[in-house]
DNA sequence: TACCAGGTAAAAA
DNA sequence: TTTTTACATGGT
């Protein structure tokens, strides 16, 4: 038996869901992907699951998303509106781009980009745990590789939600990989220090000795880059990228990352390589959106903008 | 084929 | 204290 709910949302302009989910573009249905202009996304919601469906029915200045829930169970009042504090978080529906436009507006640059990228939020994921394990997954291997490995944990590890004989499926929350093996972990293509650190998170998390979800309401950047880093398998690029997709900290610039320190130099150096001091030192006109504003570089190369 | 891609911890020097 | 190495996998 199946169920559905069908609602609207209104972001907050200016918004595009095309290039906000641009980056799911290639991702797997069964896990979270954005094809033909359809968002979809396994959500937990109070302890049941929905299958979320998002089309973007509106304009970049006036958008309005169209949001389909499908559950193998009735989908509550509760669960609803559950759901859209979800997309709500994870697309940043209430978040002025407007401020960070307005920031930046004298970078020669980003000011290009932005009339291109105009609308782009960067995603953010339901759960910081959900961030942190990604960022450990895709330490030193390719993005493409990454996101071959988090799909291939969102299935085997994953909670199933069943839709008219298809399979869907959550991220792994922490008490699935806290249960699983680190051999079970490594099956998925990981080293299996990586299936070791996953493994030492979830479980800390389950025992109690670490609470992700707190780090949300954390003011100072540095007191979390702390926490995170504490943990084994977790260094400063590793805390930096949990902070900007899980929390989210947009304030944050990853300056050791390599693409980042690339996007910088193509944009701003000619392309030469540069070290992290001299990113830092580009990006310090950023203000508070340092990492907003990486992010803006690394889909304005994806998308060939030039400058 | 070999090397690299949004690093990290442990070993070696 | 600083430098080197192992780690996993898919793309080029």
């Amino acid at each position: 038996m199946a169920f559905a709910e069908t609602f609207t949302i209104k972001p907050l302009p200016p918004f595009s869901l095309d290039l906000t989910a641009q980056i799911f573009g290639n991702g797997d249905r069964h896990v979270r992907s954005y094809a033909g202009g359809v968002f979809q996304q396994v959500l937990q919601v109070n302890g049941n699951h929905v299958l979320a469906k998002l089309t973007d029915n509106g304009s970049t200045e006036q958008p309005l998303l169209t949001v389909e829930l499908h559950s193998s169970k009735p989908i509550t009042p509760t669960n609803k509106q559950e759901a859209l504090h979800a997309i709500k978080r994870i697309f940043s529906l209430d978040f002025d781009l407007g401020i960070f436009y307005k920031e930046v507006e004298n970078d020669h640059a980003l000011r290009q980009i932005i009339q291109q990228l105009y609308g782009y939020k960067f995603p953010t994921t339901p759960t910081v745990f959900e961030s942190l394990v990604d960022a450990i997954v895709e330490q030193q291997i390719s993005i493409k590789v990454a996101r071959t490995i988090e799909e291939r944990l969102a299935v085997k590890f994953g909670d199933k939600l069943e839709i008219e004989n298809e399979n869907f499926f959550e991220f792994p929350t922490p008490r699935n990989l806290s249960e699983a093996s680190i051999s079970d972990i490594q099956g998925v293509g990981l080293s299996e220090r990586k299936a070791e650190y996953i493994n030492n998170a979830a479980k800390m998390i389950v025992e109690g000795k670490l609470d992700l979800e707190l780090m949300k309401k954390e003011t100072d950047a540095e007191q979390v880059i702390a926490e995170l880093d504490a943990l084994k398998g977790v260094g400063v690029w590793t805390a930096e990228l949990t902070m900007l997709r899980g929390i989210p900290r947009w304030d944050v610039l990853p300056s050791d990352d390599f693409g980042i320190r690339r996007v910088i130099s193509t944009y701003y150096c000619g392309g030469r390589p540069i070290e992290a001091a001299e990113a830092r030192e580009i990006a310090k006109t950023w203000g508070k959106w340092k990492g907003l504003a990486a992010f803006y570089l690394i889909l304005a190369e994806v998308n060939g903008i030039a400058v």
